[in-house]
DNA sequence: TACGTGACAAGAG
DNA sequence: TCTCTTGCCACGT
């Protein structure tokens, strides 16, 4: 696939598989694509695809489930409000049970 | 063409 | 256990 030809693409890629109410990590998404040390090539990506509307960004949080990308959205709560919307709890820019909805594309995908 | 920047992660002190 | 430093790759200027 032509797509796939660049690291950024195949991140969009990947991003774009999580299923509505999960979400993934930066770590995770460049540990798949393996280059696991390029995590902030993932978030560069991220910062680019605003521009993408087919990117779910909002479901791509660092390692611990903080949304440190949420200030990169328009309105300072609008990455929250998307991912509660999904059904995932946030308490202080924080997810809550992250642990139980954490999507690993090495995982889910295989 | 070259350098700096960036929504991270992991190891070392 | 916590904080600081280094590595990483692609894009924009």
């Amino acid at each position: 696939m032509k797509d796939d030809t660049t690291f950024f693409k195949r991140v969009y890629k990947v991003v774009r598989l999580i299923p509505s109410g999960r979400v993934s990590t930066y770590g995770l998404i460049a540990a798949y694509l393996g280059t696991p040390k390029s995590a902030r090539i993932v978030g560069y990506a991220m910062n680019a695809s605003h521009k993408i509307h087919d990117i779910p960004a909002h479901r791509v949080v660092n390692r611990i489930g903080l949304l440190t990308g949420k200030h990169h959205f328009s309105g300072t709560n609008l990455m929250k409000e998307l991912l509660e919307s999904e059904g995932v709890v946030i308490k202080k820019n924080l997810i809550t049970n992250f642990q139980n909805i954490i999507w690993d594309p090495s995982i889910e995908l295989h």
